[in-house]
DNA sequence: TAGGGAATAGGAGAAATTCCCAACGTGGGG
DNA sequence: CCCCACGTTGGGAATTTCTCCTATTCCCTA
């Protein structure tokens, strides 16, 4: 069970969205909005003054963006129980926020109460996933990524797909027939369950993989 | 028509984020939110057995998108004030959601008692835009870029393939023939002098057009 | 009311993609 | 030493997608 009164800071840019949050969370007697913050940088400084017992954080913030505030406020506070409230249903973007040390990661197409109950969950040392979330991690499964499994060429075609050159550049750079370029992008995007070009780049930049 | 009582309908998926609007909106006792949708289909059968006087609407929904909801609604009811919210702060967006009808266009960073003001503006035949918004648009009516001579559905198209949906995706949600939404690709291309999906893709980054 | 622009979509040919399969080398295990 | 497994390379054929052209319809405006 949780604890009687549970402190909560909430971090949007958007004041008309922390209203949202707040109004729900207030709902729940047992959970107090004690701060709010439009930026990483204002949650990092409130922080100082008082302490929270969770975050709710967006993850597009103006300045240096969710992904930054999260690892500098984990690197002060490394036991604070923060969680990700975001619009982004993407699970290598959850991966990254989780991996980084984020206690949940929620997003704004939820059902309102969920929320709440996510926050309980933290409390008693869940980390509470979207449920599409959870799915999309599951399959992801770090060990076994991908792109892991395409062979030596494949990965170095791909890499050239996904940095932009079209099959007929590549062709020409490695002296290929155009037919083997292809053949290799067909089974690059078998293996990374892309369907197109613009799914090959995503992945390749979802993975740090990319030159530029 | 004086605004003695101003009747609201209020669309976004995100339940968290109306219950926000909602919150400020409700302060002024001359309006009421009497309709609330989580889509555009919502809206649009909502808008059969009641009528309001203005819909604040966001632009990033599931199915049918903002832009093409917008049409529509239009379409069916062409006096509607329908004034757009959204985290979108861009002014090509903007633009062409003006030129397809839209009374207004405010930004989720605004000043939540600004979102009042705007809704009194559009009651009275104004078109309120964000401050930063406005500026934007003053900039592009005097630079001349690719992307600004889409035509409205070619532009909408075009937003659906920057962020990599396929043609039949597209086709589907917008009730095209394939074919219609390939020879869109084509012209678009060609304004746009991108040869792939990707260059679309990065033109589209580069100018500050993509939804995530 | 005629004209023009926008939206929609069909057709034909070109291009790209996919799937299947074949050939070739090389290296490690029998 | 030989053979086989596997990576690499690409051809062929069927399929899908793309491009360019054209036609139709609708609506707005002069």
């Amino acid at each position: 069970m949780t604890s009687s009164s549970v402190s909560v800071m909430l971090v949007d840019d958007h004041a008309v969205v922390r209203a949202g949050y707040k109004r729900f969370i207030e709902l729940d007697p047992c959970l107090k909005v004690i701060a709010e913050a439009s930026s990483g940088e204002e949650a990092y400084s409130l922080l100082d003054s008082r302490s929270v017992d969770v975050i709710i954080m967006d993850l597009s913030m103006p300045g240096q963006g969710g992904f930054e505030t999260l690892r500098r406020l984990l690197n002060r506070f490394p036991q604070q129980k923060i969680v990700i409230f975001t619009m982004h249903e993407n699970a290598s973007i959850a991966h990254q926020a989780l991996t980084l040390g984020a206690r949940g990661y929620l997003t704004k197409s939820m059902e309102p109460d969920l929320i709440v109950q996510a926050i309980h969950e933290v409390m008693s040392g869940g980390t509470p996933v979207a449920k599409a979330i959870a799915e999309g991690l599951k399959e992801l499964s770090e060990n076994h990524l991908p792109h892991m499994e395409l062979l030596p060429r494949e990965f170095e075609i791909f890499i050239c797909l996904a940095n932009g050159e079209s099959i007929e550049q590549i062709s020409d750079k490695l002296h290929l027939s155009p037919k083997t370029a292809a053949n290799y992008q067909a089974s690059i995007r078998k293996k990374l369950n892309a369907n197109s070009t613009l799914d090959v780049y995503q992945y390749a930049k979802e993975h740090g993989l990319l030159s530029s």
